[in-house]
DNA sequence: TCACGCTGTTCTGGATCCAAAAACCACGAA
DNA sequence: TTCGTGGTTTTTGGATCCAGAACAGCGTGA
């Protein structure tokens, strides 16, 4: 229904919106989402938030209102609004008076990110498979398969949140899914980007976790989730670092450069 | 500073301020918050966050934006922008085109957060211990006693704060800190009225999660801190079954009644 | 030549105004 | 008497307007 071009591409080193501020890219996604009703409000915020987590706009990336408010076809209010909710995310931050800016992660900050989500994660799993029926695992295999199957796109973080979500019983569990949800969009704008550095073999991850959570081993399970996330950790820790000094060396030209 | 009179008072089972909706407890608060320069948004945002904790807005009591601003007397524009932030937080809850209600917390989900809160503060406490100097053991004593003296109004919050701000080295590990914080900020409504509830050997909690600190004793210490924590959420939890089995009781007479 | 201060512009943050949806109330019919 | 229906009122959510703070560009003086 939504959209299946080419939105997020080459988000890793240089985007091809960097220069412009992302304006194009993000003109694309106000157009995808145009379904339903939902206030206008919470419709800037899933497309900033799209924006950010797909790359369209960069961390430093300073967020003007009007800019924003225009571009997306609103007024300036429920831009504020989304601004807000984005900042209560920690996806951006606000510069008394001065606006706000796309949020960027230091890598001690990655690493604390995928530390917690190990302990939190691995706990929703012990929890999750003290007492896993049939029915969750055929479920587990069908959204496991439908998230591998969508690797474009931001349907793609749709498609693995919702197995995370039925792997750790989001419904049961708010509290903690929750948690692992707002850990999960910290990280989110470099796991995006993670398939492009990454290997293949990532995406049998899936597999392997489902087949040990459906064997009842816990301590398997346990032992390939806390080892992807570990794998990413360090992917994502990579490429952070590789980041910060192209930013570094960046920086000072692309300061100079007056945006106008 | 700031205030040191008795603003909450009998906040646990039936605070005088039910009926007229918190107003009267809520300009106290409003009055209190006069201090140097925050923009209007976040100074009501501390308002409705300070009203809500203290227990003068109890859980399912509807927030009409007019009302709030005038009794603030600021516009209703920075009261939504709170509001935002405070659903944020999980602190009150929209529904579409309805307005915002104080959130409630189910038992279950307040056992959630006390057992993610073991998880993630034990966690912390490891990772202080591993590397505690003479000066933050120091730290520690003092704003500990600071702690226990203030044991009233919304600076007793504060107090707390800062004493485990100290112990779990929120500079060094923001990510892991802002995640307590959030979890503290969920049951904090509760915990206030617990001193209420409580006995009063939990006040000497500080000083024994100290001493074993100090002492340098990692298992001791990771122990008193769960047994402070498991004894706290049982105690919530006591408090909450009793809560909404007298909501129960209450809800449809003063459903009956319009609140007007 | 460089630093400093002044002035005009831009942008945020707050207040006010408007439209549309939801709650409330009263009336009427079964 | 109770349920349904129509109209009125309240209240949210969005747009527009306004004031004050930050920024940039310019000129002047050392």
């Amino acid at each position: 229904m939504s959209a299946q071009n080419a939105a997020p591409r080459g988000t890793t080193a240089a985007p091809a919106s960097s220069a412009d501020g992302g304006a194009a890219a993000l003109k694309q996604l106000a157009g995808q989402h145009a379904t339903g009703y939902r206030s206008v409000g919470v419709m800037v915020y899933d497309i900033l938030k799209d924006a950010i987590l797909s790359g369209a706009l960069l961390p430093g990336q300073k967020l003007r209102q009007e800019t924003l408010a225009e571009l997306i076809g609103v007024s300036r209010l429920p831009v504020r609004s989304a601004l807000i909710q984005l900042e209560a995310d920690g996806l951006v931050e606000f510069h008394d008076r001065r606006g706000a800016v796309v949020k960027s992660l230091s890598p001690a900050q990655a690493k604390e990110v995928y530390d917690i989500r190990v302990l939190l994660e691995v706990e929703a799993l012990r929890l999750t498979m003290a007492a896993l029926t049939d029915a969750r695992v055929a479920r587990l295999r069908e959204l496991g398969k439908a998230a591998d199957r969508q690797q474009e796109g931001s349907d793609f973080v749709d498609a693995r949140t919702e197995f995370y979500a039925e792997l750790y019983d989001a419904e049961q569990r708010p509290v903690l899914w929750e948690m692992i949800e707002q850990l999960r969009l910290k990280v989110g704008r470099y796991v995006l980007g993670w398939r492009l550095v990454g290997d293949a073999e990532h995406s049998h991850t899936h597999e392997q976790l489902i087949e040990a959570v459906a064997s009842g081993e816990v301590d398997r399970a346990v032992d390939v989730l806390r080892d992807h996330l570990v794998g990413v950790r360090d992917a994502v820790l990579e490429l952070l670092e590789a980041e910060s000094t192209a930013a570094d060396a960046a920086a000072p030209a692309s300061r100079g450069r007056s945006p106008r």
